[in-house]
DNA sequence: CGTTGTCTTGACTATGGTCAAATCCCGTGG
DNA sequence: CCACGGGATTTGACCATAGTCAAGACAACG
């Protein structure tokens, strides 16, 4: 299954832009990325690795696990966007040097960080390297342009659809997704924020999923007997998301 | 009214950034910028300046006017940003390479283009001004996610409301704010587009806006009686602007 | 003046929120 | 092994927000 991506290799970056431009990646700037990344930490689910307003000095990188980006807002919680393993999370606060979000654990996670120093130095001499940290954090600004559409156009039972079939497509990138379907500690008040739905709507929205046969959630797996229902329903195209596909890069020059 | 970005010193480029980072660009970075900028060129109302999955050499940066980022599905138009002068509009295109989104005119626009073999240079000569550029994409990203949220968490009347707060004082952040408002070209429809509302949900809700005396939205222009009652009802904290605030940036290092 | 696009109004339906309560699930302690 | 407790999920009844279809008013422009 696993495509792209050693983690063998190169245990702590190997996921990284796993299934778009990984291959535009030279090996001594693969070897440099790994060799950027300090030592691997652990979290517990729930576990608010960055709060908004934060000053940072380094970015993250996740290695196992998921990661939900939040906003909060009249003491809810909003999700803006979801993080699989290879994504270099709080990227934007190279750039940003404050956070403008919340980055937290959604079940137990394995990470590793990137001093900023390093990315600088990076930009000053590896600016090949530098791009396609630049447009991994453009891959995100994609994702939520979709997401600002879907949220627009779609009623919760297809936005959960949508999510479903974007976060599969994803884990599959970077060689964790299954024939039918992917694991995810995800709650359903989880996917709530995430949806700007209520709980109570979500769950009545699950269950409809679950009755037209299209997506099954349970505690921690989600099981989609037919991918092209469940992607027509979402009216989801993967091309936002730079694999294979109409915006797929071939390399960079 | 005018505090940053000096148009006349700087006719192409000297909004871009103002009010945020502008301050951290030297005199030479920003002579560099204005020279790397091409002819200036004008575009009627509509007008599409980049399609969806166009492959670009080139970005532009907004001088005058409004332009609208969108995504289509289902035949319906979906905004997901908007833009006002001093926007480096499509600068993700840069590491991007081909766009996920159109680039629609809004009203007469002026426009200036800056190939990307400059901006490649840049990257490799002055990776100080090439992290402004990371910067302000970066801020288009924050400002997907807040919108995000917005949708998530607000009723028609008060996107609406957000969208007046944002642009009013992002108009005012490039010196083209009103003490009462702004102007403006959109129409009700344009207006519908971005908050992901039919027309004449949209029209309802700029009569309730109207009632209410929070925002009056006509032909051109919309004159807003009290900030602080349109800010309080869109749920509106300018933070993510990075413009002044709690995520000011001094300046980098 | 009529044509066209834009805006406005009315009546009805569908989607989603709110409040309240019941049930399920699973780890803990007896 | 079984009762208990707390979080997560499910169900019901009712209300609010937004979409749909249809038609009318308004304004700008020839």
């Amino acid at each position: 299954m696993a495509r792209d991506g050693e983690p063998s290799q190169f245990p702590k970056t190997g996921r990284f832009l796993a299934g778009r431009l990984r291959h535009d990646m030279s090996q001594s700037e693969q070897v440099e990325l790994e060799n950027m990344a300090g030592s691997i930490k652990t979290y517990p689910d729930g576990h608010r690795l960055i709060a908004r307003g934060d000053v940072c000095d380094h970015s993250t990188i996740l290695i196992d696990g998921f990661m939900l980006r939040t906003l909060e807002s009249d003491d809810r919680r909003y999700g803006v966007s979801f993080h699989v393993p290879g994504d270099f999370v709080d990227l934007h606060c190279f750039a940003l040097k404050r956070l403008d979000h919340n980055i937290d654990c959604v079940g137990p996670t394995t990470i590793a960080q990137i001093p900023h120093s390093e990315i600088l130095k990076t930009m000053k001499e590896r600016p090949h390297l530098a791009r396609l940290f630049w447009f991994s954090t453009m891959l995100d600004a994609a994702m939520h342009r979709e997401w600002i559409m879907k949220l627009e156009q779609l009623t919760a039972p297809r936005r959960i659809a949508h999510i479903f079939a974007e976060v599969w497509r994803r884990l599959e990138m970077v060689g964790l997704g299954f024939e039918d379907g992917f694991e995810t500690p995800l709650r359903q008040a989880d996917i709530a924020d995430m949806c700007g739905a209520t709980p109570i709507h979500t769950n009545r929205a699950l269950a409809d999923l679950r009755k037209k046969g299209i997506a099954d959630f349970q505690r921690g797996a989600v099981r989609i007997p037919d991918r092209n229902r469940l992607e027509e329903f979402a009216v989801f195209t993967p091309d936002y998301l730079f694999g294979e596909g109409a915006l797929y890069l071939r390399d960079y020059d």
